[in-house]
DNA sequence: CAGCTGACGCATA
DNA sequence: GTATGCGCCAGCT
């Protein structure tokens, strides 16, 4: 893949996420190596406030699970309603389950 | 240019 | 489980 932006490879891991999983902001910054969690985080905003393609943001969370960007959607309801569309069991603005529905950027080297 | 903020994470108390 | 601090880096005031 050519040199790109890191929102750019954000926005690739993002849209890996197999449907009904979720990834956490740390994982993903670890795997593309960007130091820091925040700037995961803040591709994603842009990416939902340009509506930048189709970037499943709903299926990042923070490491505890929670959903810690619902704020930043169109309405705070949208991502747990997206996730639980999709078959995420969310309770209290926290994934239910999040150890097992948990998905790792490296199982697409593996793959 | 300086300082604050922010969809975070981890260590420590 | 709650509270505080540090690291991390881009964007905005």
């Amino acid at each position: 893949m050519s040199e790109q932006s890191y929102y750019d490879l954000v926005y690739y891991i993002t849209q890996k996420i197999p449907l009904g999983r979720v990834s956490t902001y740390g994982d993903i910054a670890d795997y593309l190596s960007l130091g820091s969690a925040r700037m995961v985080g803040w591709a994603l905003t842009q990416s939902n406030r340009a509506g930048v393609g189709d970037v499943p943001a709903h299926r990042v969370v923070n490491s505890k699970g929670e959903l810690s960007g619902r704020h930043n959607f169109a309405t705070p309801t949208l991502m747990q309603e997206r996730l639980e569309a999709e078959g995420v069991l969310v309770k209290n603005d926290k994934v239910q389950n999040f150890k097992e529905l948990r998905w790792h950027p490296e199982e697409l080297d593996e793959s």
